[in-house]
DNA sequence: GACCTTGCATTGTGATCGCAATTATCGACT
DNA sequence: AGTCGATAATTGCGATCACAATGCAAGGTC
């Protein structure tokens, strides 16, 4: 316990608990932590290097975004699993909110904005093609959040993050299951064309449309039976039957 | 400093980060601090009688939903001021999800819930009477949350709850303003008559009546003027004119 | 008298310790 | 050999301390 501490690098400035917050942030958007699994406060710090109180901050924000849960009883930390419920009510305040963002950032859209939409969708592409699925769910994050930011409505776009950050760790499960060849892409390019000519509408159906089509592939996987099941330790087995 | 500890009452049982997370959101909802003012952790434990720990957690979770806000430069707290922006998108999000959430609870009330509802009405408008703005405050609370509780969305009725904490402290200073005299109570007769016969369409009119009505008095207050200036130490004076 | 500097109080952050409750592990007994 | 019970380990929660940074105020200088 006398070590010197290995301190992980982890970005550059701002406090700890804003890095461990961050970290663990897109361990769970990219699902590298899976639904229903239990974490520890000191687990985590001893995973980053860190000390449990910067940990436990960070977990407090993140429990309070609901992309972790505190079992009632226990008052042991895990990743909520998702329930066919709390998927449709994901779903429609997305299916409200997205599409809102995305008709606000097309008035202010402007060249540079496509241009870095168009290098995010083809290391998009890039990933679907040789199936690197961390890097499609970094890169999917990447372009949606590049236009919503553009919209410049901080409420919106705060709200928006939270149900990203509800339904990463379940889009990976999926998207790891059912692959990703057959993702449509398109409605990226359709949303690129609508923001390229500040057509506010046309943003909206597309990222609507493309918000429609993965979450229909979502709710398809839940209905198949490729639901989680949680052992009576609170450790939980992912069952892709 | 070497007190016994007052320990605060509190409710009942629960962790105390909870307990003071509890009482923080009331007061905030309730208006009990006023927006732009500046708070610190030792200043608000010692004002409930527990120590700087649980406080902090406490203050985490509000500054995740917003409640509450931290200068970037300072890292000191205060209470955010509400700008016409924001206010623009927290009515948008109200507008949408409250409505959203009372059409669903219209299934699935009963007799209980309108005689509930009844008591609490009668409340509020006992309230409105006698001109007691915080107990006005808590019982339209209490109304909207007895409605929406009942919808069973568990994710919907969270974001819900974080709209209010994040409008709550506006919304004092507005009513506390303009009176509560000219408050239009027969929304709430509405909205109780949809429920009784389980009208949901009826419900979400008669909530987004009220919602409208009571964010137009906000708006009308924000643009006539009556806004909030932060004196440069952080401190806000509400400058009521 | 106005402005700057110096000192003190307060702030958030992180670390460490102790505690009670729960969980896991292993030994003992039937 | 199987089940039960006791011990040890882990967990979250709260308290206290240390520290760097910031804010405030008093006192000094021009």
């Amino acid at each position: 316990m006398a070590e010197p501490k290995p301190r992980r690098p982890l970005a550059d400035s701002t406090a700890v608990h804003d890095q461990v917050y961050d970290s663990i942030r897109q361990a769970l958007i990219t699902g590298k932590i899976a639904p229903g699994v239990g974490v520890s406060l000191r687990s985590l710090a001893a995973e980053l290097g860190v000390s449990p109180m910067p940990v436990r901050d960070a977990v407090r924000r993140l429990v309070a975004e609901r992309a972790l849960a505190i079992n009632p009883a226990n008052k042991r930390l895990s990743v909520p699993s998702l329930s066919a419920e709390r998927l449709e009510q994901l779903e429609l305040a997305r299916q409200w909110i997205e599409p809102e963002l995305a008709a606000r950032a097309a008035p202010r859209a402007d060249e540079a904005l496509v241009r870095k939409l168009k290098a995010i969708d083809q290391d998009l592409e890039e990933a679907l093609r040789v199936g690197d699925v961390d890097r499609y769910m970094v890169a999917n994050h990447a372009f949606h959040f590049a236009i919503y930011e553009r919209a410049g409505a901080e409420v919106l776009l705060a709200m928006a993050g939270g149900l990203w950050l509800q339904i990463g760790p379940f889009m990976r499960v999926v998207f790891g299951r059912v692959g990703t060849g057959s993702l449509p892409a398109d409605r990226h390019a359709q949303a690129m064309d609508a923001l390229k000519v500040r057509d506010a509408e046309g943003a909206r159906r597309a990222i609507a449309a493309d918000l429609s089509e993965g979450m229909d592939k979502m709710r398809a996987a839940v209905e198949a039976g490729a639901g989680l099941t949680v052992a009576p330790t609170g450790q939980t087995v992912i069952t892709v039957s």
